[in-house]
DNA sequence: TAGATTGTTAATCGATTAACAATC
DNA sequence: TAGATTGTTAATCGATTAACAATC
């Protein structure tokens, strides 16, 4: 059972999760097969006890006096995590950032597949990025049930950002990974993450204020 | 005096001033003077305490029975954030997400000037790019000095991050804005901020994992 | 004045850190 | 066994929410 043990895992937690299973991939890659939470820490920058304290609350995964298995560890974050099954994404908006998301290479390699992109712009529609075709957003509500398209990610314009996810979620996306500098607003039962990068720049610009000239 | 008042401010708080920022500057757009905290929290999503306490902290702008004028606010906040200036920025690394970076139009509008651009590929160099050339990494220790810039962008490969956060150190950049999936390890004085875009898709998926076939 | 809304203090909630018994 | 390291409970710290006096 890889559920949590008693009641909701917090926040914090659940956005260390991804920290951890990309390390650990990595040391896993390295060729180690045992990792302490102390060394686990010192490479993320976390400490020991936040670590066991984090998987703690999703089972028993560690040895005691020896370690966590790095391999059977990162199998275990990865069924916590969702991410040991395919899930299918469609991109909105193919400007700048769209295009760039389009071409991310790591999103594969965390069972993410790409499986369809749209744009209003005739003059980018049928265009092939990353071996997929750009499709008009007048086809969104088809391809997205015949793609079987679970997760949709908003690279549009603020502006239109609002009514882009009331389609998706009107054809039975789950999940909306947002881009768009606006708050969005969808029912209880779908789920959203939103970047926003003017927030980090900002608040660098916050921190240098008073030391640089 | 637009610093705190009581000592330190909390972490959550500064991240949340770009928001009211960014909101602020849009409902003075659409006209309106004064705003309640009641109003603007519903369009953020964030209660009118928690915005009224996150002002508070570093000082009393809005007027009691009234609300807060909006120009002003926008104002207070702008030098608050240290967006009240202009920030000479670079971005090492032109691949898909450095290129999107270099076309992104918002970061002017918040007075984030690209300054430099540098690629390692020979294919690159000399390219224009929303205006600004591409230069040979070979020149960044020089440009960062001559053109002024206090912010360098990381956009490489995981692999390169640290050594690339290294140079941009030591010559003389007071900030980084990591988008290396790494950590970054900078000396006390440089302020860092990373953005990882796979702990959002990863924590998406978390929270469909259970209700999505 | 009466109604509205801020700024601030007190109460609650949640997350991190510290400590240590359990055990490999 | 002795040393190491986990999992868990208790203590601390910090952030949010609630309440309300001040005042426009």
């Amino acid at each position: 059972m890889l559920n949590s043990k008693h009641g909701s895992i917090s926040r914090a937690t659940v956005d260390r999760l991804p920290l951890y299973f990309r390390t650990l991939r990595l040391i896993r890659s390295e060729g180690s097969e045992i990792v302490s939470s102390e060394e686990l820490g010192r490479r993320i920058g976390v400490t020991p006890e936040q670590i066991r304290k984090d998987l703690a609350s999703f089972g028993a995964f560690g040895k005691k006096g020896v370690g966590y298995h790095v391999a059977e560890l990162v199998n275990n974050i990865s069924q916590i995590l969702g991410l040991d099954r395919k899930w299918n994404i469609a991109i909105i908006g193919v400007g700048h950032l769209g295009w760039a998301l389009a071409n991310y290479r790591n999103f594969a390699s965390l069972g993410f597949h790409l499986a369809a992109l749209f744009d209003q712009n005739p003059a980018i529609v049928g265009q092939l990025i990353n071996g997929v075709d750009v499709l008009s957003v007048a086809d969104l509500e088809t391809t997205i049930t015949s793609r079987n398209i679970q997760i949709g990610v908003i690279a549009v314009p603020a502006g239109e950002a609002q009514a882009v996810a009331d389609r998706l979620v009107a054809a039975g996306v789950h999940g909306i990974w947002n881009f768009a500098p606006v708050r969005i607003r969808v029912p209880d039962d779908v789920q959203i993450v939103s970047e926003d990068l003017s927030v980090g720049l900002s608040t660098l610009s916050y921190h240098l204020r008073r030391q640089v000239p």
